[in-house]
DNA sequence: AATATATGAATGAACG
DNA sequence: CGTTCATTCATATATT
């Protein structure tokens, strides 16, 4: 991936002044003005390796010989990272207990009930709860077949792991399933 | 040495999610959007200028732009893992755009077309093609439906939706490390 | 600070 | 098609 097509692309549905933005349209602002942090971070980088590379080679090129704003340095990637929810105690303890009892995932119905018993106890969505258990149930899985099946290979990623014999169905399927003419 | 202050700094004035912006913060977020859209022209400018001037001085480094080509994401990298297919900048695009378009999931014979085209674009076939749309229209759908009944309480959506804009995160996978430095 | 881990969220694929 | 699973990404938190 090429970093330096600097997506000059429009902005994103945002609010005329005088207007409120909706959650979405403040999300899709904060990803884009990511993607040019990212941008920069990456040209920094590029740049210090290339400079370091050059080293005393030519003279030329010290410093940055673009002016740059002082404002800049009032930019941050606050704006780029988003709080994500965490469930307070009183709510993880419910979620527990609603994990055993419940038999598999609960429907959206359930769902909803749950999330407004919790919404008693703390900021929460439905997404939160669902995401909660499927994460929750992925994770217990997990865990198990790691117990049993242990191989001696440990990246540097925490949760992946490597399924091995799962994917068994890729091609073919498709066209069976739904195209099949 | 370290031509570009790349500020990583708190950001502003900004709006909690699920408040609204005033028209000040409003304008000082363009104002900072600006600023890195300037930061990004400038950083990509300067890397031509030295790769320009580098380029006649020595012949390695030829190439400005690093194998970054978001076509050949993800493909490269570490061989044991990215089972799944995971779409390029480019193919999203154009995915986006097609699904604008498209009324209702495209039938096989249109997968097929798709999918020839987007293949110059990266690996893919028709089966992600077929997911691709499923999902986007699912999602897009359920999204709605809790749009509408839903008494304000926090955005909800239950198995995700996407916004579209979202993956904008860069490609490559330099970028986190490099996000953090 | 740098690295490791826990976990919320995103999303390709599969299922009924 | 609507749901659910499996995997990966990203960030908050813990540890060294």
């Amino acid at each position: 991936s090429h970093p330096l097509p600097v997506p000059h692309q429009p902005f994103c549905p945002i609010a005329p002044p005088g207007q409120v933005m909706t959650d979405e349209q403040f999300e899709t602002l904060r990803r884009q003005i990511s993607v040019y942090a990212t941008i920069c971070q990456q040209l920094v980088e590029m740049h210090k390796a290339i400079m370091a590379q050059q080293g005393s080679a030519s003279g030329l090129w010290l410093g940055p010989s673009i002016p740059f704003d002082p404002s800049l340095h009032s930019i941050g990637h606050k704006l780029t990272s988003r709080q994500r929810w965490t469930p307070s105690q009183t709510q993880l303890q419910i979620l527990e207990r609603l994990f055993e009892q419940e038999t598999g995932t609960p429907n959206k119905q359930r769902i909803k009930e749950i999330t407004i018993e919790l919404s008693q106890h703390g900021q929460i969505s439905e997404t939160n709860v669902y995401n909660w258990f499927q994460n929750r149930r992925a994770r217990t899985k997990r865990k198990q077949q790691v117990g049993t099946a242990n191989n001696g290979d440990s990246e540097l990623d925490t949760d992946a792991d490597v399924p091995e014999e799962k994917r068994n169905k890729v091609e073919g399927e498709f066209t069976n399933r739904v195209l099949d003419a």
